[in-house]
DNA sequence: CTTGCAAGCGGAACCAGTTCCGCTTACTGT
DNA sequence: ACAGTAAGCGGAACTGGTTCCGCTTGCAAG
């Protein structure tokens, strides 16, 4: 299930040989976990389905945040990479729209996400790769819609991300998605130019 | 400092007299902890200074958010009365914007309150009087515009309560009050006829 | 091989919030 | 006054995340 190699070259962080092993075992561990019981999986539970202590789980990963981040990493990148494809296929607005259901879909989706956005689109550090990752996509849909006039200038991706962030956030802790669905109609109508 | 028969009059609920005491100790010694450490003050030490056990803090306040969120009812109050007024003495966008400027500013001074938003504004029981309290005032500066012709009648003033809560959460652990400004502007060009 | 030591490890300890339940006490009716 | 009882109380105990630090070990360099 997990391939040592693609890590390695992902980025040659030079682990000692264990501590890599540790860490597939916990992202697979964590993985299970947080599928079978949602974020309210416990890191200790966790850290021991893995076979190691707490504190190497915590050298990995900072917080448990972090830790849902990485599990969920891959699938952010998907949904952003997602993102040049919709824009070249669809009117600016529609790719716009559906890009954002389907952020909102996946940050609901998956338990624990949405939390994790606040320390995720939180700036510093490593977290602000993600950060990047997801802002760059927006922009990406942004300056698609300028050409073709329905984006106004003024608007910033960071700042569309954010306004994303705290929807998802509402979206998630009340449940309701339809409610996620009028809040994007509105944030669209606050982006197009009239 | 807190007056036993307003405290009645509001609402018959007929405590036991020592119960009384202990919940307006208990609102005295919270209000000074918070402010004095934030909403970092832990809920063992409020009690303890209270001269009660937790257990009478939970059976009167079922969680932290929701006893922050009594300490700042007065305030939530003040808050929602000054809707009527800016409605009736300014331009309908500028009296929404001036109101929602000052609930940003309300919910991120106030330390721990957007996050006891969760809590308020999901919906179950007690906490709906404030939310439907906010959600009034909200009503009301949309209607003052639809008269004169700026807000979308489609509006929902509790989906506008929803995306203010949203920003007051991103704002709050961004700890960026610029960003606020800018996605209430979004969010105003979002309800505004275009 | 040996040895030095940074890198890594485990898990006890800490500190939150929250729950539970046996004891106490303010009130009510007599 | 007094007793019966529901309402209220306290705080130990539980659960979760996070920190800390003394011990272990992979990995060169000699």
């Amino acid at each position: 299930m997990t391939s040592n190699g693609e890590r390695q070259a992902r980025r040659p962080r030079s682990l000692r040989a264990d501590a890599q092993r540790n860490e597939d075992r916990l992202l697979e561990a964590a993985a299970a976990a947080f599928a079978r019981e949602g974020a309210g999986a416990s890191v200790k539970d966790i850290a021991r389905a893995a076979g190691v202590g707490v504190g190497t789980l915590y050298r990995r990963f900072p917080s448990k945040e972090l830790l849902i981040e990485a599990i969920y990493r891959h699938e952010v990148q998907r949904l952003c990479d997602s993102a040049p494809h919709l824009a070249a296929t669809r009117p600016p607005v529609d790719a716009l729209r559906t890009w954002m259901e389907a952020f909102i879909d996946f940050m609901t989706a998956k338990d624990g996400m949405a939390d994790a956005l606040r320390v995720v689109l939180s700036d510093d550090g490593d977290k602000m790769h993600t950060r990047a990752l997801l802002a760059d996509a927006i922009a990406h849909l942004l300056a698609a819609g300028e050409e073709r006039s329905p984006a106004r200038s003024e608007v910033d991706a960071q700042d569309v991300l954010m306004a994303l962030g705290g929807i998802s956030l509402m979206a998630s802790s009340e449940g309701r998605r339809d409610l996620a669905t009028r809040l994007i109609g509105m944030l669209l109508r606050g982006i197009v130019k009239s």
